[in-house]
DNA sequence: GGCGTTCATTGACAGTCGTCTATACGTTGA
DNA sequence: TCAACGTATAGACGACTGTCAATGAACGCC
């Protein structure tokens, strides 16, 4: 993960010093880097997964109010939290039974800056 | 594709008035036409043309050029620029015995769009 | 017309992914 | 300590995906 996030880094920032974006060709490396971080998002599950945090009360939700609107089972929804999460996009945190999750807007930024 | 097309935009604008992006829940339909775009890009050899093809001059740039720098076979290179152009992300324009492919700005900005 | 070149398509195969059921884990309250 | 609840993990299975070798189709040139 510490290496997605550094790949993607690069890219925006560029390998020394401007914003790059696609607009340099790349090496195998962190276009694998980068894919994996869109794999993340690429999956409609995810999708409304996040579309369903971001448009909870304080950007949050727990896994409880995130299984029935989906329409998966528990352990599906939280495979796909676990993805996610593992990705930098979401934030886990525990309080007492529940496991909220918020969202980093700082890494979908990087990916949508790294797309344009 | 002219509904994941319809999709895309709807989320960029907005059911009815407002840019929404993810703030708003996604219905299923939505969120698989969505991912099916990302999905397109969400790959490391695609992610490698779209750069090569942005880098090139004229912004352009022919299957010759392409298969080499990704070290993939013509026929797998072929599939991903098939992908590409499917999901409207690429136009493909033939010149005599060569195809040339170009980037649709707009629909990579719309994806980016989303993400944010 | 025949041939070489460029690209697309087909078919096959291994690997990955999304989903489920079953089960384990961790926390809370009695 | 034990039972109940919310969540995570394991294992299995079908479906999809990326890749290649082989083949086909379109075009330009001699």
């Amino acid at each position: 993960m510490a290496r997605v996030t550094q790949a993607v880094k690069a890219v925006v920032a560029g390998p020394a010093c401007c914003p790059t974006g696609l607009n340099t060709p790349l090496e195998r490396d962190t276009a694998e880097a980068l894919a994996q971080l869109l794999k993340a998002v690429a999956d409609p599950a995810r999708l409304q997964l996040l579309a369903l945090i971001k448009s909870s009360p304080g950007a949050e939700a727990c896994v409880c109010d995130l299984t029935e609107p989906l329409g998966l089972s528990q352990p599906t929804v939280s495979h796909h939290l676990k993805v996610l999460t593992d990705a930098g996009i979401l934030l886990r945190e525990r309080r007492g039974i529940w496991s909220w999750f918020s969202i980093v807007p700082e890494r979908l930024a990087e990916l949508a800056a790294v797309i344009n």
